[in-house]
DNA sequence: ATAATGACTGGGG
DNA sequence: ACCCCAGCCATTA
């Protein structure tokens, strides 16, 4: 299968901490491949299921769902992000600069572990 | 190896 | 603010 791209997405997704997001982009740049936030999208979209990964956390760079496969809502991945105390907006909208990954995990994982060894680099 | 596809993104109208 | 178009990358047929 080399699903090496595949499995290092998974590996990602799956250190996303709990009630945060991350977008495909940003997750496209820890994977060396700025623009490959398609490649990222199609990763998921390929997800298989013997490896559970949140994929609800990985929205788009717009901080709107994309499942694509259905509606925002019915797919019910927005009331699973509520769960994780995210709050959308009016439009259906995650406030990236609140529940973004970057900007905060780094220097929280840091407070609560002591050391962000085991974070990949998302500085800036 | 070539062509088409897709859970994206950014810029322009 | 919303809609549309072109660019990019890896996987699949």
């Amino acid at each position: 299968m080399s699903q090496t791209l595949f499995d290092k997405v998974y590996w990602i997704v799956q250190r996303i901490p709990a009630g945060r997001v991350a977008t495909y982009g940003q997750i496209a740049r820890l994977l060396g491949i700025p623009r490959g936030a398609r490649t990222v999208g199609w990763a998921l979209h390929s997800l298989p299921d013997d490896v559970e990964v949140p994929w609800q956390r990985v929205i788009n760079a717009q901080g709107h769902v994309s499942t694509g496969w259905g509606g925002d809502e019915s797919t019910g991945q927005r009331a699973l992000l509520e769960a994780e105390g995210i709050v959308f907006g009016q439009d259906g909208r995650v406030d990236l600069k609140v529940y973004g990954w970057a900007g905060l995990e780094l220097a929280e994982w840091q407070q609560l572990h002591g050391t962000g060894a085991d974070v990949p680099h998302l500085s800036a």
